[in-house]
DNA sequence: ACCTGAACACCGTTCAAGT
DNA sequence: ACCTGAACACCGTTCAAGT
């Protein structure tokens, strides 16, 4: 193996980028976003508050990498099919599924606009967006609004889970308790969310959101 | 003026609520989600930070009663129209504006998911869906839909605009680097990315949200 | 009932000093 | 070039003590 800085091999202990970002990731899966602090992940990798500061420039870039990481991964396990309706489910579930798993991902999305995770899903989004013919005078607006639902929706999930995990509750008990602050709302004022909340028990989320991908499509398409 | 706790009247100078939450505005207003802290508050409320908490239960019940009195006064100023179409056009644009003007309400209502905030836009866009006519077990994943992607533009406009006070730089300077940073991406793995950047700053961010939300709302009444 | 302000238990980040 | 670890400048939150 030839490396340009020269000829002695890395320790496998030694610090890198990317044992950084793998320590992060389990940081974040293991304990949420306040789980990954420079002390806890310094300790899990041996070392000083320090020492990861040579590798990474700040926190932003620590979770932003952490995060590009399983959106990479998830973009690469998306068969590419031919049909562009179906792509852009497909890239919709995949993030759906990722943020399922790692919801931390959610807020990782939103806190670096415009950096490398976004901008991948938005260009496998685009991609398909032209495949679909839409005009060129439209398509920054079509992508940018399914973007923006993907991370919407991904924004909450994540808030949700934080929620739920600082009241040491589960997801489950989270919307319960949810539907139980809605249903005791004022009647006159809130009429809507009161009745919604007797049926969102029922609704499944990844249904849902597919649901608001097909309402976008179907507008794309419509006259 | 009679008070349940007793009859004498408070000294205009005392701590409430109310006042605590009007400084925690102006103090977001004026430096963003970093600003407000319980020292700056308390020193600007002339008291400790101790004080604080016996009106307010934690930060997060404090930027939730912010971002509601902005959006509360926001749902008040929208006047309640007969076509629904318009009526769900103009809350997602009163909010719009509302989050140009304190771009902090945009992870206000993410970081409180189910909260009074959010229930406000809720309820307003389900009256109006209700009266489009979609069948009750679409209403849902409809009123959904359209929240998470008011929700998800929100979230990255307040990201923009942490991103460009960081750097400090004004929000027209924070795009062009988007911009360049997208041109100079990988040619055969950015096609799309690379194309869009050249035509990004043409558009207007607020047309560009409507276009979203009219999207979903064909997608809502087509077939 | 409401306020004070010192103290606690943390953060992210920096930087002289080492190898 | 890379790592160490103490130190800096903050945080949100608590709580005994006051009025």
């Amino acid at each position: 193996m030839v490396r340009k800085s020269g000829g002695t091999p890395r320790r496998e202990a030694s610090l890198s980028r990317e044992r950084i970002v793998d320590a992060s990731i389990k940081l974040l899966d293991a304990s949420g976003e306040a789980g990954l602090t420079f002390r806890a992940l310094s300790e899990r990798l041996a070392t000083g508050p320090g020492a990861i500061y040579w590798h990474v420039a700040d926190k932003i870039d620590l979770m932003t990498a952490a995060c590009d990481a399983i959106v990479e991964r998830t973009m690469a396990d998306i068969v590419p099919g031919t049909d562009p309706r179906g792509a852009i489910r497909a890239v919709a579930l995949g993030i759906f599924d990722a943020m399922a798993a790692h919801p931390w991902i959610g807020s990782a999305l939103t806190m670096a606009p415009g950096q490398l995770p976004a901008v991948r899903i938005l260009e496998r989004l685009g991609q398909s967006v032209v495949a679909l013919g839409v005009p060129e005078e439209r398509q920054w607006a079509t992508v940018s609004a399914l973007l923006s639902y993907i991370l919407g929706v991904g924004g909450q999930n994540a808030a949700n889970m934080q929620f739920a995990r600082a009241k040491d509750i589960h997801r489950q008990a989270f919307l319960a308790e949810v539907a139980a602050t809605w249903s005791a709302l004022d009647a006159d004022a809130f009429p809507f969310t009161r009745a919604i909340a007797e049926r969102m028990s029922t609704h499944d989320d990844r249904e849902d959101f597919l649901t608001g991908i097909d309402l976008i499509l179907a507008g794309i398409t419509s006259p």
